[in-house]
DNA sequence: TTGCAAAACCCTAACCGTTAGCGTTACCGT
DNA sequence: ACGGTAACGCTAACGGTTAGGGTTTTGCAA
């Protein structure tokens, strides 16, 4: 047939995850996070519970459906960068996409709805910390290291570190930069 | 009376904060921290769950009743320090301090609790992040400045950092000063 | 000493996120 | 057409947490 071999079934599957996430993110936005339940997002959603739980491993979840390609940016920045660029210069500048991204896509309302939750904040933050390891590994690769050093991962922490403290800041895009000074001069005496 | 103006009924009530927590503890180690509910640890203290939750915050607070101190150690060493000392060395210092009296106690069981369980180690460093606030503070001012950059946050959010990464490393204190090295550099390029 | 407000505690019952168990329907390859 | 399996549903429960409302203990003053 066509050359999209996406079947029904995985059209309808994917059809249910995103009206589950739609349903759920309309409803937070409207009432709150907390004032929402599982339950009734699933109602809403005309699911049952298990079927939500089924495509999204928590309740946070469901909030960021939407930006799940971020966290392997931040790795591929180091990994498939130009030869000629360093590693902290190729990270400050995805970085600065990220947030021009985000900002482009007028996420104000859903920032607001984050930073309303502390379990909300707290998911973000474990989601950027849970590609850690992965870029503790690119850095380390970076430095000429075979082994993954404690300062590979602190690097690597820092940077995926600064989109938290970047989002709540006035000026997300001169916290990027400011921040990126400090680990560029913690990379450079890093050996 | 005595100097001491601890009255019976505050006595009382530490006396029964400890008796949850030292049962709970060693329920914990002894048969696993998923294991063992809330309900359980009540009823082996012979007090209400109302009562435990009066004390503690959380499940996870009744495994690190004990190391509440180390959290104002961290800021005190910057904003109580030695005229002669910079901010990073007096931080390299009491991060050593805080590994060191962490190994004397013989805190080996419990760490091998914490790295056990998703939910405590998440707990940890929600603890040691929930001062950073408090550690930028004490930064910005270190540095002259009257409001707190962005800088600052992630200055203090790395030394923050350390511990996690220290406690999980072979030998900690080789990581703490590994990691304190970079945070130093980017400390000098702030501002 | 007695009386009284607040603190500490208890019990019950529930809410919420999450999961196990098990059945049902819809799709896919043969 | 058909059998396997993926997606979904229902029910019931578990474990952390809290609200509501009561009982005992403590501190303090009349």
């Amino acid at each position: 047939m066509s050359a999209e071999q996406v079947g029904r079934r995985e059209r309808k599957k994917a059809a249910t995850r995103q009206a589950i996430a739609n349903t759920a993110l309309g409803l937070f936005l409207e009432r709150g996070y907390d004032a929402v339940g599982i339950r009734e997002v699933a109602q809403a959603a005309d699911v049952a519970v298990t079927t939500v739980f089924a495509h999204f491993a928590s309740k946070e979840a469901l909030v960021f459906d939407r930006d799940q390609g971020f966290q392997d940016r931040v790795v591929r920045a180091v990994t498939d960068r130009d030869a000629g660029t360093t590693a902290p210069e190729a990270l400050r500048e995805e970085l600065h996409a990220i947030v021009r991204d985000f900002i482009v896509s007028n996420a104000t309302p859903f920032w607001r709805l984050v930073a309303s939750s502390p379990d909300l904040q707290e998911y973000e933050s474990k989601m950027w910390l849970r590609h850690a390891d992965a870029l503790a590994v690119a850095v380390a690769a970076d430095r000429g290291r075979p082994a993954v050093s404690p300062a590979d991962q602190a690097l690597a922490r820092f940077v995926l570190g600064v989109f938290p403290l970047a989002r709540d800041s006035a000026d997300p895009q001169a916290a990027v930069d400011e921040i990126m000074n400090l680990i560029a001069a913690a990379w450079e005496v890093a050996g």
